[in-house]
DNA sequence: CCTGGGATTTTCT
DNA sequence: GAAAATCCCAGGA
């Protein structure tokens, strides 16, 4: 049986690059009434300071950003192409912007609505090759993505500003049994940031290797 | 394999 | 009025 610990403010006080590397392999845990959907972080982008080109707060402070100003451990959810959501945790001191985008999950658990079977039988996801996952579950379909993993877990807007440290609905944790090593982790580009300048050169992505749930290799 | 366009609406200029 | 931290699908090589 998987046993979650929730993430308290020390995790959330690491420095942004360092954080978004210790983010993989923890959970993200999303309650709604009595129902508990888990998934485990695979892909992640670090979004780093005024001065980031490619970050919402390059032009300071909006409506819309004063969220990523808040303390460390804060949710910061906003909508993306009139489609979908977005969900990041915000981190550095309060006033200084910066947050880590979570682009893809990989679902432990229970969607509950189909009356499917869960997938992935033996669960600690070893290195070994696990054959190939029969009927996938809606959620893993619907997780290798930041727009989708908010639409599998239900995460919008009133959301935003969630603090993931006291919320009841939205919070990280962590498997003590697991431990991410440097080595199963990979650096790349950021996604979608073309526009950015020499800041969409930054190798500010993060994702384990060979996960199948990874948005992009 | 890759490239390009369309959906859709909030946010900021 | 343009752009956007996305996604999906179609079409070409």
């Amino acid at each position: 049986m998987l046993k979650l610990q929730r993430l308290k403010t020390n995790f959330y006080k690491q420095n942004t690059f360092k954080l978004a590397r210790a983010l993989l392999g923890k959970y993200l845990v999303r309650k709604i009434g009595k129902k508990t959907l888990i998934g485990k972080i695979v892909e992640v982008e670090a979004y780093y300071g005024p001065k980031d080109k490619a970050s919402h707060a390059s032009r300071g402070r909006t409506e819309r950003t004063k969220t990523m100003f808040e303390k460390p451990g804060t949710a910061y959810i906003y909508m993306i192409y009139g489609m979908y959501y977005c969900l990041n945790i915000v981190t550095e001191k309060k006033e200084f912007p910066a947050a880590i985008l979570i682009r893809a999950l990989e679902p432990y658990c229970c969607h509950p609505e189909p009356s499917r079977r869960v997938a992935t039988k033996s669960r600690h996801d070893s290195a070994s090759a696990s054959p190939r996952r029969a009927e996938p579950t809606m959620t893993e379909k619907l997780s290798n993505g930041p727009g989708k993993l908010c639409q599998a877990f239900k995460i919008d807007k009133k959301l935003n500003g969630e603090n993931l440290i006291s919320s009841k609905k939205l919070y990280l944790a962590k498997n003590p049994q697991e431990q991410i090593s440097p080595s199963q982790i990979k650096k790349a580009k950021r996604i979608g940031v073309d526009y950015a300048g020499h800041y969409k050169h930054k190798l500010w992505r993060y994702y384990l290797k060979n996960n199948p749930f990874v948005s992009k290799r």
